[in-house]
DNA sequence: TTAATAGTGTCTTTCAGACAATATTAT
DNA sequence: ATAATATTGTCTGAAAGACACTATTAA
């Protein structure tokens, strides 16, 4: 966008072939222990009935503020982590026009079923694993977003972003048990997440009661003020590295 | 993008504001062991005669497409590793009208000066730390760029990237050293890189000489097929993590 | 010969992960 | 009492980083 031709085009606007910006929002939560998405279905054609991410133009601002115009038309958001992801623009990924959508990714912590907005016929948060055949390219954004997530638990303290206020060390390994898939020793993760500095700060209370079935109660914890994990919380298994 | 009133609305593309989307590539590489990166000067209004990444409209192609085009209009680009950055979309980045930008991020090896394209007026490899005052926000997206390529030299083996087919460890290292901008410890690098599965593999070969100044012949590696490094090549210094 | 550099060896400290042990609490 | 869970302790092996050492080569 810095040549004189560009330049002498860009005097009329609408010289442009049309195009279109969005945003789309890889929303993820953890409900009872289960790693979910927030959808949207359809209402109109192409891809009527089938869930989407939710999302919307951009309209006369920044694109973050776009994504979180919309993550609070689905939800009642408070506390939430929102990062860019991505942008998709492959030409024909709509089949209305060119559409560019710049992919976010939030975390939230486990919140009431989204409000029925005006905009989205229904929302709901979908178990990940459930979330298939999604609309337009979805299913590579969702992915990509999954991804992005599970990298970003190992060297930022982002889990806590799922999490209320106050959760114990549980509570946290549950986030990434969740989101990883996969069980992580209780007793070894207890004392790595206590040796960051800054990844959590004891509040010097206890839960009220212990779990369900019987132990002992838990101290509480905050968020610390670490931006990066160091050292990091590595994922298992992985074995030889993704060659 | 997924309700009805947006889904009407398409039906006249022409009833949108018109915006615009262009691709700018951040292109790093190293010459006499610095960072540099590829920028062109601007020949017209606005930001005239202000350095700029390379960029430019997105045509019928997809944002990869437009970055790699781009490069090579202004480098003879070969074993180029481009990747998606990130999106710049605030109103007002662009005086003349709304214009989303899909910045990249290209690792070139040691190249010969950029051939004058027929579109930019200028383009010329500048050391990072002179990279100053650019035009519109490219001072933010380099930044981000830096930002992304010092943290992807830790744990991918991007850095070959940035040398000839064949390379020795000490040429690999001087490729941290000028990302990172500080040395590293020769010995423990060296150890370190071949301790990693398949980030670099022997070709047998040696270098036909020693160094300028003396010293034995190195061996030569070739990149392996490594797409992480485990463990990591972690930065030094950072003391108490960047909280 | 001298200085620079490639590559290797050794030691200490830190950390990950396996496993065990103890304490606390719901049922 | 029993079982489940929080928390701490111990041990082993991997790895990082500091430092030293040897071998090779240009000047």
């Amino acid at each position: 966008m810095q040549s004189e031709a560009d330049f002498l085009a860009s005097y009329d606007p609408r010289a442009f072939p049309a195009v279109a910006v969005t945003v789309d929002v890889v929303a993820l939560t953890i409900r009872d222990g289960r790693l979910c998405v927030l959808l949207v279905e359809r209402g109109a054609q192409p891809f009527a009935g089938r869930l989407a991410l939710p999302g919307g133009f951009v309209r006369d601002e920044s694109p973050d503020a776009a994504a979180l115009r919309e993550l609070g038309e689905e939800t009642a958001l408070a506390r939430v982590h929102l990062e860019q992801l991505k942008t998709y623009g492959d030409p024909g990924r709509d089949p209305r026009m060119r559409v560019f959508s710049v992919a976010y990714l939030a975390f939230a912590p486990s919140l009431p079923d989204p409000r029925a907005g005006s905009d989205a016929a229904a929302a709901s948060w979908i178990p990940v694993e459930q979330a298939t055949d999604l609309a337009f390219d979805h299913d590579t954004i969702l992915a990509d977003g999954l991804d992005r997530a599970r990298a970003k638990l190992e060297y930022t303290p982002l889990a806590t972003a799922f999490t209320g206020p106050e959760f114990t060390i549980a509570e946290l390994r549950a986030v990434y048990a969740a989101v990883w898939g996969e069980d992580l020793h209780a007793g070894n993760f207890h004392r790595k997440v206590l040796s960051v500095p800054g990844f959590v700060e004891s509040t010097g209370e206890t839960t009220a009661r212990g779990g369900e079935r019987g132990g002992p109660r838990a101290k509480l914890y905050r968020a610390g003020d670490a931006r990066l994990l160091h050292p990091a919380l590595l994922r298992p298994a992985r074995e030889e590295g993704i060659r």
